[in-house]
RNA sequence: GGCGCCGUCGCCAAGUGGUAAGGCAGAGGUCUGCAAAACCUCCAUCCCCGGUUCAAAUCCGGGCGGCGCCUCCA
C-alpha cells in the first residue's frame, strides 16, 4: 500500500482513496505572465509521478486537476503592459505551458480549470457568499477580507507561531486595511483599468487564493483525496485555501497535502536576477534532452532540494542512455526489430494499464551469468520498484531496482541466457515500470525525431555495410563519423548495426 | 527572533538500530577491423565530539557547516 508524507500531520500515512477507487486530486498550477522555469516543472513532474503510480502501480482511478492562474496581480500587469486584455496575454503562456508539459512527458490531468472560465467565477463569487453567511468575513471599501479571528483551526498546515515572528519577517500592510495583519483578501474591489467581474460579492476581483478552493470544491465536491504543490505554497496559499474552504463548507477540505522541495542551480536559488530561472528551451538549447531533465529530476526524492546543474545533466543523460541500450539488446533478441533504430517500432507498452501483472510465472529458464534466472530477477525488480514507490515515492530507489534488472539482462545477453520468450518478459517489466518513471517512453519519441532521416541513416547503414563486407573500413569508418556529426551514433553488433540519437 | 530541514565514495543518490543500494566518472581485464555497447574485477564505514545499546550512518546530547519558511514565489 502506497504511504504518502502528509504536511498536515508531519506524518507518513498509508493512503487510500475516500471514495470508490477514485483519486481526487488537486495540483496548484502555474500563474501564466510567463514561461514556466525547470523549478516550477520539477514539482509537476514530481506531481504526475505520483499520478502515475496512483493510477499505474496502485490501480486507481485519477481525477486530477492542474489549474491555471490567470488572473492576479502579475497578469493583469502583464496584460496593461502589453496593452492586451487578459485572455489575449495569458492565452500564449498556457499554451507554452502544456508544450513544455508534454515535452516532460507530463500526462494531462482530466481538468486543467482556468481561473477566469465563468463556471469558476461563479464558483468564487458563491463561496464568498458562504463564508459572508458563516461569519468569516468582513468588508473594507469594496473589498471582502477573511477573518483570520472566526477560524480556531487557522494554522494547522503551516503551524506557524506568530508569537514569535522576528520584527524582519514583514506582515504584509495592505492598502486597504485589514483588522487583523494576517486576514487576507477573498474578492478585492478593482482599481480603475483592472478587470472586473461581479459573481455575486460585488464588482471586482478574486484574490489570489479563493480560485483554488472555489475550483476545487466545483470540481470534487468533498474533501480532496490529495492536494499538491510547490512547499512553498504551504504559507500562505495552502493554509488560506484551507481556511476558505472549510470555513464556507464546515467540512475538511483536503486529506492529504503533498508537498514537493525546491529546486536549486548550481546551489543557488534560482531567481532571475541571476539568470539561473532557466526553462525547458534553454535545456534544449545546450543540448540536452527533455527526457535526461525528467531523469534528474526523478533521481532524488521529492521532498529533498534538489540542486541542478549541467554536470548533472551530463550524468542523467548517461544513466538513461543505459536503461534505453538495454531495451534495444532486447529487442534484438526479441527478434523483429534487430538492426533498426534503437528507438525501433514494435516496442510500445506492453502491459496495459492497470497494475503490472506479476511476473510471467514459469519463465524460469537458465540462470544468468549471476546465477539467478531472468524470471527472478524479474520478480525482484518488480518488488523493490513497487516497494521503492510504496515508500512515499522514493524514486531513486525505484530507479536502483530498474539498474539491478538491466545488469542482469545484459549479463544473461552476453551469456546467450535469454531467450525470446524471456525478453519479451523483461520489456513488458521495463514497460510497466515506465509507465510510472515515464522516461524511456518519452526518450523513444523524441529519437522518433532523430536530426537525420531515417531513411537517410538506413541508407547510410546499408552503404557502410558494404563498404565494410568489401574490407573498406576508412569509408565505413568516414561514414560514421560523418553521422556522428549530425548527432546520429552507429553501433556494430553480431545481430547487424543499430543507430541511435547522440 | 520563532519554526523546520540537511551534511553518506571524485560527482549524483538510496538506506532511519543489525553490520553501507544504484547511477555517472575512474583503474585493470574480456570481447572487438575500428569505435561503441556489454560483462567481470577494483574503488566509502557514513561532518566532528560524547552518550545509549550486544549492535548506530541510522537513537540522544553538544559542536561545526549548508539551507528553507515566517513576504510574491513551484
Amino acid at each position: 500500500m502506497l504511504r504518502l508524507y502528509n504536511t498536515l500531520t508531519r506524518r507518513e500515512e498509508p493512503f487510500a482513496p475516500l471514495r470508490d477507487n477514485t483519486v481526487r486530486m488537486y495540483a496548484c498550477g502555474p500563474t501564466v505572465y510567463a514561461r514556466a522555469h525547470i523549478g516550477n516543472f520539477r514539482t509537476f513532474v514530481c506531481v504526475d509521478v505520483l499520478r502515475r503510480t496512483l493510477k499505474y502501480l496502485c490501480g486507481h482511478a485519477m481525477h486530477e486537476a492542474v489549474n491555471y492562474t490567470d488572473v492576479e496581480d502579475k497578469t493583469i500587469a502583464g496584460a496593461l503592459k502589453a496593452g492586451q486584455s487578459l485572455r489575449e496575454f495569458t492565452d500564449p503562456w498556457i499554451a507554452a505551458f502544456r508544450e513544455d508539459s508534454a515535452q516532460l512527458g507530463i500526462e494531462a490531468p482530466e481538468e486543467t480549470p482556468r481561473a477566469t472560465d465563468l463556471d469558476n467565477l461563479t464558483a468564487m463569487g458563491e463561496l464568498v457568499l458562504a463564508l459572508e453567511k458563516n461569519g468569516h468575513t468582513y468588508r473594507r471599501d469594496g473589498s471582502v477580507y477573511f477573518r483570520i479571528a472566526s477560524l480556531p483551526d487557522y494554522g494547522k498546515l503551516a503551524r506557524l507561531d506568530h508569537a514569535g515572528m522576528k520584527d524582519g519577517a514583514r506582515v504584509d500592510v495592505d492598502e486597504y486595511g485589514k483588522d487583523d495583519p494576517r486576514d487576507f483578501v477573498l474578492w478585492k474591489a478593482s482599481k480603475p483599468g483592472e478587470p472586473s467581474w461581479d459573481a455575486g460579492a460585488g464588482p471586482g476581483r478574486p484574490g489570489w487564493h479563493l480560485e483554488c478552493s472555489a475550483m476545487a470544491l466545483r470540481l470534487f465536491g468533498g474533501p480532496l483525496d490529495i492536494h499538491a504543490g510547490g512547499i512553498d505554497l504551504i504559507f500562505p496559499h495552502h493554509e488560506n485555501e484551507i481556511a476558505q474552504s472549510e470555513g464556507a463548507t464546515k467540512q475538511p477540505f483536503a486529506r492529504v497535502w503533498v508537498h514537493v522541495e525546491h529546486l536549486f542551480v548550481e546551489n543557488e536559488k534560482m531567481s532571475k536576477s541571476l539568470g539561473n530561472d532557466f526553462r525547458v528551451a534553454d535545456i534544449i538549447a545546450r543540448g540536452h534532452r527533455a527526457s535526461a531533465l525528467r531523469y534528474l529530476l526523478l533521481s532524488s526524492h521529492y521532498r529533498k532540494q534538489l540542486n541542478f546543474t549541467w554536470a548533472g545533466m551530463d550524468q542523467a543523460e548517461e544513466s538513461l542512455r543505459r536503461i534505453v541500450d538495454c531495451l534495444a539488446r532486447l529487442e534484438d533478441v526479441s527478434g523483429g526489430t534487430g538492426g533498426r533504430g534503437i528507438n525501433g517500432r514494435g516496442g510500445g507498452p506492453s502491459s496495459p494499464p492497470g497494475p503490472p501483472e506479476p511476473p510471467p510465472s514459469g519463465v524460469g529458464g537458465p540462470s544468468t551469468a549471476r546465477g539467478a534466472t531472468i524470471g527472478a530477477s524479474i520478480d525482484t525488480a518488480q518488488r523493490m520498484f513497487r516497494e521503492a514507490l510504496e515508500c512515499d515515492l522514493n524514486t531513486a530507489a525505484a530507479l536502483a531496482a530498474v539498474f539491478d534488472l538491466v545488469r542482469d539482462v545484459n549479463a544473461a545477453i552476453d551469456a546467450k541466457q535469454i531467450d525470446r520468450d524471456e525478453a519479451d518478459a523483461v520489456r513488458a517489466a521495463m514497460s510497466g515500470f515506465d509507465q510510472v518513471l515515464g522516461v524511456v517512453s518519452l526518450r523513444r519519441a523524441e529519437d522518433a525525431r532523430p536530426p537525420v532521416p531515417v531513411d537517410e541513416i538506413e541508407r547510410l547503414i546499408e552503404e557502410r555495410k558494404t563498404a565494410r563486407q568489401q574490407r573498406d573500413f576508412a569509408a565505413a569508418d568516414r561514414i560514421r563519423h560523418e553521422l556522428a556529426d549530425r548527432g546520429i551514433l552507429l553501433e556494430d553488433n553480431a545481430g547487424g548495426t543499430r543507430w541511435k540519437r547522440k
